[in-house]
DNA sequence: TCTGGGGTCCTAGGACCC
DNA sequence: TCTGGGGTCCTAGGACCC
C-alpha cells in the first residue's frame, strides 16, 4: 500500500464497439454488438447504446438478437484492436517504464516508477493528460482509476466508467469497500460468491468479519487467505512488465455438434497445426500437449501428455494430439475441440539440439553420456529418428496453401463489419449478405455517414480490404502511402499520428 | 438458438526419489 | 522388514479474468 495514489489502471470503455463506431460514422450514437455471429456466438462487447437494451458481454448472440434486434451486429477486427491497444500501450510508455497490459483495452501502470511525484495532484495531472492523449490519438475514450493498490486502481476505473477519472485517496479504502458486494473483490466469482452466500456473507465487511480463518475454511488455503487481504484493502501485488506466456491455446466451437469420429480427428490435426504456428510465431517451443473436448452437453475434459523435450515441430504435436484424441470417447457429440502446448522454453527445437551438444561438450564424462541419451530420446520421442539432425525443420503447415486456386472455387464469405473496398465507389464495410447478394456501406472513419448499395456476393469489383486507420492520416503519410503503392498500398497505423507528430511521440507536449 | 476464445492460478492425488 | 516424511513432476479439473 502506498502513501499516494501512484498506481493506475486503464480501461478503455466498451473498447470494441467503441473502436467500431470510430470507424463506422453511421453507427455513432447506435447500438452496436460485437461478437460471434453463428449460432453459438457470444457478445465480446456492446455499446453503451445497447447496454441499455440488457445486452452485456459473454451474453448469446441469440439472446442479444431478442433484446436488441435493431442493433449491429459485427465480427470482432481484432486488426484494428491491436493497433489502437499498440497506440495506447506505447502513451503508456511514455508514463512509466513499469506497465502491465491486462489485455488489448487495460493495463496498470506504476506511476511512481515513472517518476511522478507521490502527490494526489501530480497523480492527478498525469492521468487527465493521458485520457487527453488517448481521446487525440485514438479518437476513443477511456477511464481511469488512481490508487495505492492495484486492487483499487482497478475498482477506482470501473467506477469512472465511461470516460471519468476516479482517485481513492490512500486511507479511505476500507470505509469505501465496506458495503460493497464481494463480487467487487477480484477472484471472487460465482461460484466463491455462492460459497460466501451461503455462510451468510454477502459484503466485504462481512467478508473481513469472517475472518481469515474462517475464510481459508471455506476457500482454501490460498484462496481464502488473499481474499482475507483483499477484503481488508490491503493489496501489495507489484506492477509488473512483460510476462512471459505460459502457454499458447486454440479452440473452435462448432456450428453443430460433431459426431463422425474421422471428422474429429481431422479437426484435432487442423488445430494442432494452427497451435504450432501461433508457438512458432512467438519464437517458443513447448513440452506439454493438452486437448480440449466439450461434449454436446457442455461437459468438458482435458487430456494431456508431457514430451521428454520441448517441441515446435507440427508432426509432433500432431501425433501427440492424436493419441490423446485416441483414448475420448466422442461418439455422442461434441461442440468444441482445442489443442494447447504449455511447459514453453524459449528455444526453438534446433537450438536444443544445440544445447544438447554443446553440454555434452562442456559436462564430465558421465554428464555428457547422459545428455546425449537424453538427447538421443528426445529425438525418439519427438519421432524424428529418420531426420538426420540438421539446420532443417519441416515446412510450416498452412492452412492457406493453395489459396489462390481455391479461392476461385470457394465463393467468398462477406462477414458483417468487415472492411472492403469497391473499385468505382471505394471504402466502405459489409452491412450485411445473403441470397446470393452483399450490402455494402461506403463511408470511413473520417467521412459523414455514408451510403449503402447493394452487389452480387461475386461481384469482382469488390475486393476484402485492410481496416483504415480511425482518424485520418497527415498529408505526409498520405503521400508515402501513395508513392508506397496508390491506395491500394500500405494502410498507415489505425492510430496514425496527427498533422505534425511523428509516430510514438505523445500528442500533448504540455509541461 | 443458451453458454466464445484466449489465458492464469490453484488443488489434489499418485508416482517416484531421497 | 517395516515405518516415515518431504519434495518434485505429472495429470485432471475447476474457478476466474477479459
Amino acid at each position: 500500500m502506498r502513501g499516494a495514489p501512484t498506481i493506475l489502471h486503464l480501461d478503455m470503455d466498451a473498447f470494441y464497439a467503441s473502436a467500431e463506431q470510430a470507424a463506422k460514422p453511421s453507427l455513432r450514437g447506435k447500438p452496436v454488438i460485437v461478437g460471434g455471429l453463428g449460432p453459438r456466438g457470444v457478445v465480446a462487447t456492446a455499446s453503451y447504446e445497447a447496454r441499455v437494451f440488457g445486452v452485456h458481454s459473454a451474453m448469446a448472440m441469440a439472446q442479444a438478437r431478442r433484446l436488441c434486434p435493431n442493433a449491429a451486429f459485427l465480427i470482432p477486427r481484432f486488426a484494428l484492436y491491436r493497433k489502437v491497444s499498440d497506440a495506447v500501450m506505447t502513451l503508456l510508455h511514455t508514463l512509466s517504464p513499469l506497465v502491465e497490459p491486462l489485455s488489448l483495452d487495460e493495463a496498470f501502470v506504476d506511476l511512481e516508477a515513472g517518476g511522478t511525484e507521490p502527490t494526489v495532484e501530480a497523480a492527478r495531472a498525469v492521468a487527465e493528460r493521458l485520457r487527453a492523449d488517448i481521446k487525440a490519438v485514438t479518437g476513443l475514450t477511456g477511464s481511469v482509476g488512481l490508487a495505492g493498490s492495484k486492487m483499487l486502481a482497478k475498482i477506482g476505473s470501473e467506477q469512472a466508467k465511461p470516460d471519468g477519472l476516479v482517485v481513492i485517496e490512500p486511507g479511505t479504502e476500507r470505509e469505501l469497500l465496506g458495503p460493497m458486494s464481494v463480487r467487487t473483490l477480484p477472484g471472487v466469482g460465482p461460484a466463491t460468491a455462492e460459497t460466501l452466500r451461503r455462510a451468510g456473507i454477502h459484503t466485504v465487511a462481512e467478508t473481513r468479519e469472517a475472518g481469515e480463518a474462517e475464510l481459508v475454511r471455506l476457500l482454501g488455503r490460498a484462496h481464502g487467505a488473499s481474499l482475507f487481504l483483499m477484503a481488508e484493502g490491503r493489496d501489495e501485488r507489484p506492477v509488473v512488465a512483460e510476462r512471459d506466456a505460459k502457454s499458447i491455446s486454440v479452440e473452435d466451437t462448432f456450428d453443430v455438434d460433431l459426431t463422425d469420429r474421422t471428422r474429429v480427428q481431422l479437426e484435432i490435426a487442423r488445430l494442432a497445426d494452427r497451435c504450432v504456428r501461433r508457438l512458432r510465431e512467438a519464437g517458443r517451443s513447448g513440452r506439454t500437449v493438452v486437448i480440449k473436448v466439450r461434449r454436446y452437453d457442455f461437459s468438458t475434459l482435458t487430456r494431456s501428455e508431457t514430451l521428454r523435450g520441448p517441441t515446435d515441430d507440427p508432426a509432433v504435436v500432431r501425433e501427440a494430439a492424436a493419441r490423446l484424441i485416441d483414448g475420448v470417447e466422442t461418439t455422442a457429440g461434441v461442440r468444441l475441440l482445442g489443442v494447447g502446448v504449455s511447459g514453453l522454453a524459449d528455444f526453438t527445437q534446433e537450438d536444443l539440439f544445440a544445447q544438447a551438444a554443446q553440454a555434452a561438450q562442456a559436462a564430465q564424462a558421465a554428464q555428457a553420456a547422459e545428455a546425449v541419451q537424453a538427447a538421443q530420446a528426445a529425438h525418439e520421442a519427438l519421432g524424428d529418428a529418420g531426420r538426420p539432425p540438421g539446420p532443417e525443420r519441416p515446412e510450416p503447415v498452412r492452412e492457406g496453401a493453395g489459396e489462390a486456386s481455391e479461392d476461385a472455387e470457394k465463393p467468398r464469405r462477406w462477414l458483417p463489419g468487415s472492411d472492403v473496398r469497391h473499385a468505382e465507389y471505394g471504402a466502405g464495410w459489409v452491412q450485411g449478405s445473403g441470397v446470393g447478394r452483399v450490402t455494402v456501406r461506403f463511408e470511413e472513419p473520417w467521412s459523414p455517414p455514408g451510403r449503402v448499395r447493394t452487389f452480387p456476393v461475386d461481384d469482382p469489383a469488390l475486393q476484402p480490404a485492410d481496416p483504415l486507420p480511425l482518424l485520418r492520416p497527415d498529408a505526409e503519410a498520405e503521400a508515402e502511402a501513395e508513392e508506397a503503392g496508390g491506395p491500394d498500398g500500405p494502410t498507415p497505423g489505425a492510430s496514425g499520428p496527427e498533422p505534425g507528430r511523428g509516430p510514438g511521440q505523445p500528442v500533448t507536449s504540455r509541461p
